[in-house]
DNA sequence: TCATAATGCAATATATATTGTACATATTGC
DNA sequence: GCAATATGTACAATATATATTGCATTATGA
């Protein structure tokens, strides 16, 4: 399943997937795959993602 | 870092980090791992872990 | 329309999570 | 103290996340 919110969350900080990859220190396509909810990222990776766009885990990857 | 909020819902749960590991379907060492912080599991397994002890991902693996 | 940026997608390569097995050390109940 | 169970640890093998590159497609703005 896709993760609408990740998206919606960098978007709203006006990033690219490129940009937010670079901030989070991975490749772009790692950003496009978890978007688009084809892999499963790591644990630190999530964390990271969360930090630099100011969310927490449960913003951004629990599904109720 | 340990996890010690991990070990406390299981320990909570009355599980063994065997029969919790039954629980989510994986093996005893990953849960072993995870709670000694020797490393860095995948999403999915973080939630399932979370599902089965009722818990949210900020509960059991956010830190402020 | 054209140029450019953003995104999707695929193949291959590498790093690392996870497993299985096995053994050592703790811990707990008797 | 002894037996049984729970937990830590190590190593090799495998599965999978992630990187890299390159190209196709879709927006978006001039």
């Amino acid at each position: 399943m896709k993760n609408i919110k990740l998206k919606l969350a960098r978007v709203e900080k006006d990033l690219s997937q490129e940009a937010l990859a670079q901030l989070v220190g991975v490749s772009r396509q790692t950003i496009g795959l978890i978007e688009l909810g084809k892999y499963n990222p790591s644990l630190s990776l999530c964390v990271s993602i969360c930090k630099v766009l100011s969310k927490t885990l449960n913003d951004l990857f629990w599904e109720e």
